[in-house]
DNA sequence: TATAAATCCTGTAGCAACTACAGGTTTAAG
DNA sequence: CTTAAACCTGTAGTTGCTACAGGATTTATA
């Protein structure tokens, strides 16, 4: 297989990884992507397990891991001996954190409607969201 | 009415508050808190107007504002001519933009969910949270 | 082939919203 | 009067990028 063969540059690794082309460089300096080859000029050459590894990170940060979580999710994907349950507990893991992020919020929104709700009553004079948080 | 002649230390204020105290010199330095008055020997002097100000800030805070949306609250309340619909519309502006986040952070749940779950049929040999994100 | 345009290079600075020093001064308690 | 606690300033670190400036290289066009 000569996939690996095909060498592109930041640019097109940016179009097709769906990621800024600032990023990349910035992945690479905190050591959450290689580095990669370079041309004879000194540009980046990438290749397709380059494009794997950045999707990869691309579809973590939207299920909102943190750079730090994907680094140790990476590092035992890059050692091919991680086991299912590692993984399986992180994910978990991060799971609880959503889901505490979204209790959070939840009762901020409750509350936020609380104080719109009583503006809509009309009932008082000055504003009631500044009098209920000012007071 | 002589309340407003208890003058307090930084660190009362933060524990009067519950904002740290290092917190609020930096609302101090972009301009959030006003600069209060000084000892002789140059020690901040709050008065029970900056603790309700600083306890504004931080329940909206706690209901997700920024602090820019927080200046522009106060900037509305410090001339004193707030009108009740201007901070309702921010309120529920505000709003909108917690529930989109609960939205956003609902789909990366049942992602998440739908990961595990399928580390839990345990019909794959190797990692499937790994496959599907990794492929 | 020459030139122009596009892309790339490096390093640094900026964003939010704090937090945490270091190294020194003032205040309060004993 | 001493000492400890709290304060002072300014700066640097955090996370996850993004946006320059001022060049060098690569690619496309004439």
């Amino acid at each position: 297989m000569n996939t690996n063969s095909r060498r592109i540059t930041r640019g097109v690794l940016a179009q097709q990884s769906a990621v800024n082309s600032e990023t990349i460089r910035y992945y690479e300096k905190i050591e959450l992507m290689p580095h990669p080859m370079r041309s004879e000029g000194g540009h980046r050459l990438y290749d397709d397990e380059h494009l794997k590894r950045l999707i990869f990170i691309r579809r973590c940060r939207e299920l909102g891991f943190s750079l730090e979580e994907i680094k140790n999710l990476l590092g035992l994907v890059d050692t091919g001996e991680y086991s299912c349950d590692e993984v399986k507990l992180r994910t978990e893991a991060h799971l609880k954190d959503i889901q505490q992020k979204v209790r959070d919020l939840k009762k901020m929104e409750g509350m936020l409607k609380g104080l719109v709700a009583e503006c809509r009553n009309g009932k008082h004079s000055s504003c009631p969201i500044v009098e209920a948080l000012y007071a």
